[in-house]
DNA sequence: CGGGTGACTTAGCAGAGGGTAC
DNA sequence: GTACCCTCTGCTAAGTCACCCG
């Protein structure tokens, strides 16, 4: 990986000197296009060719192009009433109010009388910058102390085994819980493991056994203690259950709430993470490393200046209490591993952060108005003369086609995936005349593979941008970071940046798949459209999941249902044919298909037939005799279950002489009529399974809770609702309406994103 | 003026919890 | 009532983007 990324570097390097490729169009004096419906401002888009080359500065870009936004700002005309829904001067609230919370729901009748919930979405805004006037909240709450494990639970070293100091044996727990995982057998897991449990031994005094070689530890006792413990702990009665429950809601009440401009708003993740093993995903060079304790003197508190600190029991104190209104956490530390910053915010459900998505899907709704002439732009620009243009120009339809994200550069410590800017000469294969192979590891080191047709001259530029004497490990757009690109696209729209296309896209979709929905069905018919219009646009954002364990043979299972049925159906028209034979030549087309199955198909779904009544009479036997031993009760004799058996022997001879003659025995008082109606039952019932067959593989790799979650924009799925009267609660789980409120009350059945 | 980093959104997964089939 | 399965929630890693500082 250091090798990879050490070759990269210098690729870029000699890259930089390979500037008489693009010579003939760089030097080109003709200003970029761009501007030519702006003023007059090129500066920024060719400020990092400038850079490069180390050419004569520009003055200074950033600034202009601030300044510049603004000027559009004010000039351009606003989108008009979309910023608000509902405008009320809504006092503000001093104190007492807050005595009302949570039986929002009897309140709300009265809606123009705001009490109750406090509806930010009827308020004036103000500028932002200012998150709150007042806050207030009981701090963190930390996890537990460790325990140290019964004498009789040890890590084995060579074969004997080892006392540990507790802070050590801490430390092996945590991997020895992860052995029978992908982590716990990775290589690299168990090295950074391995590296900080030494360190912590040898700091905490050291063990009885010398311990040096990784190979050599045996954590299988941990491992099966910790099972033991788990198993205890499912086999616990309800009653247990639901006094643990209760404790732990006791404990973390104060920390569920604080009081942000004096009304009552709900925290997110009080919790400070405890200590364990970092789960870098994908290959993270840092997985496995120990991720450290943290206590009060780590955690930095915000809060308004007259609020009371939180108290901590007596000899602790907290690292720093600050009193910074224009953030919106309430308490933050530094994480040992990566060494990034750690916030406890606010939930999602709040009206901070309510407030900042309803901003972020307005911001997606002004790109409608933008969106052509930025789409115009980009088509004539992927033939400017300036290379640097050329990949914006490219870059931009990536973004707005394939949803890309922008791709920031990464350091070696972390995991090598890419997004737009960052893809690299080995991601993309073209094949003409335009076929484009994507294949690379995006966010969370999840693939990102499509074959697709581009535009023609995005391939030609794509090739252009892959020429000698670029090789893999070269970026594609060499010109390009993410803050070039979101320059440019500040001159449309002030606040548009690469993050934006993925939002308007992804609503976008999802409006025109609704559009395409017929209000007719059932509720549950509606829902599964609604699922597939949200599958469009996951599948657009490439939102993937793993395949659950289990899915192979659920759908097996319903495969062999569906074979059943068939078999069924084709059955009924068999008796069909039994009672009235001269209905074969009449109706042809209805009788195709009765010879469809072959024997071997029928004996499979006859055996299966058999195997599942023979398990029936079997467990219905134990159950009835469980229950009367328990009641003190004489058993059934044998004979119950055997004359039972006899009965699924006879349906086997039956199924036998059937296969043979390929005539089903006919039952008594069997009419045309009611053979129709079965097969018509069978039929509707083949359908509605092999609609949910589909819908489960559909679904098998596709996550749709992530677009609904962030990129849907859910006055969408509020409209969808009121318009095709399904109960909102179909689309949205409870954790989701509440953290759409917002939506759910400010759009009826008309809206359009 | 560009690299670092702070603050925020976006992401998949593990485990809890709740519903359903037997 | 139990086992199983699927959905939801909580968790925390991993992005984006603006701003700050040397």
């Amino acid at each position: 990986m250091t090798m990879e990324n050490e070759s990269k570097k210098k690729l870029r390097i000699k890259n930089e000197s390979d500037d008489e490729d693009d010579k003939p169009l760089s030097k080109v004096k003709k200003p970029p296009i761009l501007d030519d419906n702006e003023d007059s401002e090129d500066e920024p888009l060719s400020s990092k060719s400038n850079k490069r080359k180390g050419s004569p500065a520009t003055s200074s870009s950033s600034k202009k192009a601030k300044k510049e936004s603004k000027i559009k700002k004010e000039t351009t005309p606003t989108p008009n009433g979309n910023a608000k829904i509902r405008k009320e001067k809504s006092p503000k609230l001093e104190d007492n109010k807050e005595a009302v919370d949570e039986d929002d729901e009897d309140k709300d009748d009265g809606e123009e009388e705001d009490d109750g919930t406090y509806k930010w979405w009827e308020e004036e805004d103000e500028d932002g910058s200012i998150k709150w006037k007042t806050l207030e909240h009981k701090g963190v709450l930390f996890p537990p102390e460790y325990e140290t494990l019964p004498s009789h639970v040890k890590l084995y070293y060579d074969g004997k085994p080892v006392d540990l100091p507790p802070a050590a044996e801490e430390v092996a727990g945590f991997f020895a819980a992860l052995i029978e995982t992908d982590h716990g057998k990775n290589p690299v897991f168990q090295k950074n493991f391995f590296n900080d449990f030494l360190e912590v031994l040898k700091e905490s005094g050291g063990a009885n056994v010398r311990i040096e070689d990784f190979e050599k530890c045996d954590f299988t006792k941990m491992f099966a203690y910790f099972e033991l413990k788990k198993e205890e702990k499912k086999s616990m009665t309800s009653a247990e259950k639901k006094a643990i429950k209760a404790e732990k809601d006791k404990v973390e009440e104060p920390y569920k709430i604080c009081l942000l401009n004096g009304r009552k708003e709900q925290v997110g993740n009080f919790r400070v993470e405890p200590p364990g093993l970092f789960r870098g995903r994908g290959a993270h060079p840092k997985t496995g490393k120990l991720k450290k304790r943290i206590g009060p003197k780590d955690i930095t508190l915000n809060l308004g200046k007259e609020c009371p600190v939180p108290p901590l029991p007596a000899g602790q104190k907290w690292g720093e209490i600050r009193h910074d209104n224009t953030v919106s956490w309430l308490a933050m530390w530094r994480e040992n591993v990566l060494g990034g910053v750690k916030y406890v915010r606010f939930a999602a459900n709040s009206s901070l952060k309510g407030m900042s998505d309803f901003k972020k899907f307005e911001k997606a709704r002004q790109l409608k108005d933008h969106i052509e002439a930025i789409r115009k732009d980009y088509k004539r620009l992927l033939k400017d003369r300036v290379m640097l243009n050329r990949q914006i120009a490219t870059a931009t339809y990536l973004i707005d086609v394939f949803a890309l994200r922008a791709g920031g550069e990464k350091s070696d410590e972390e995991a090598d995936t890419v997004g737009c800017c960052s893809l690299r000469f080995e991601h993309v294969t073209l094949s003409p005349p335009n076929t484009v192979i994507f294949d690379f590891l995006g966010k969370d080191s999840i693939r990102f593979y499509q074959e697709v047709q581009v535009d023609l001259q995005v391939f030609k530029n794509l090739k252009l941008f892959k020429k000698s004497p670029k090789v893999p490990g070269d970026d594609l757009f060499d010109r390009l970071d993410p803050s070039i690109l979101n320059k440019f696209f500040q001159k449309y729209m002030p606040g548009l940046t690469a993050k934006v296309f993925r939002t308007y896209n992804a609503s976008k979709t999802m409006q025109d798949q609704l559009d395409l929905i017929p209000n007719e069905g059932t509720v549950n018919e509606k829902v599964l459209k609604f699922n597939a219009a949200n599958r469009t646009v996951a599948i657009l954002c490439n939102h993937q999941r793993t395949v659950s364990k289990g899915h192979e043979t659920a759908v097996q299972k319903i495969n062999d249902k569906i074979k059943e049925l068939i078999w069924q159906k084709i059955r009924c028209k068999r008796m069909m044919l039994m009672i009235e034979p001269s209905l074969k030549k009449k109706k042809s087309a209805f009788f195709e298909e009765i010879d469809d199955l072959t024997k071997e198909d029928q004996l499979t779904i006859h055996k299966l037939i058999i195997e599942r009544e023979t398990n029936k009479y079997h467990s219905k036997f134990k159950r009835e005799n469980d229950k009367k031993k328990e009641e003190n009760e004489d058993l059934l004799p044998e004979s119950v279950l055997l004359d039972n058996l006899k009965k699924v022997d006879e349906l086997k001879k039956e199924y036998e002489k059937e296969l043979k003659s390929g005539k089903p025995v006919l039952p008594a008082n069997m009419t045309i009529e009611k053979l129709e109606q079965q097969i018509e039952k069978f039929e509707q019932r083949i359908t509605n399974t092999e609609l949910q067959l589909k819908d489960k593989e559909d679904n098998s790799q596709v996550a749709l809770s992530t677009s609904k979650i962030n990129y849907i924009d859910p006055r969408l799925s509020v409209m969808f609702c009121k318009k095709y009267d399904v109960p909102i609660e179909k689309v949205f789980t409870k954790t989701l309406r509440e953290k759409f409120l917002w939506a759910i009350e400010s759009v009826d059945e008309n809206w359009r994103f």
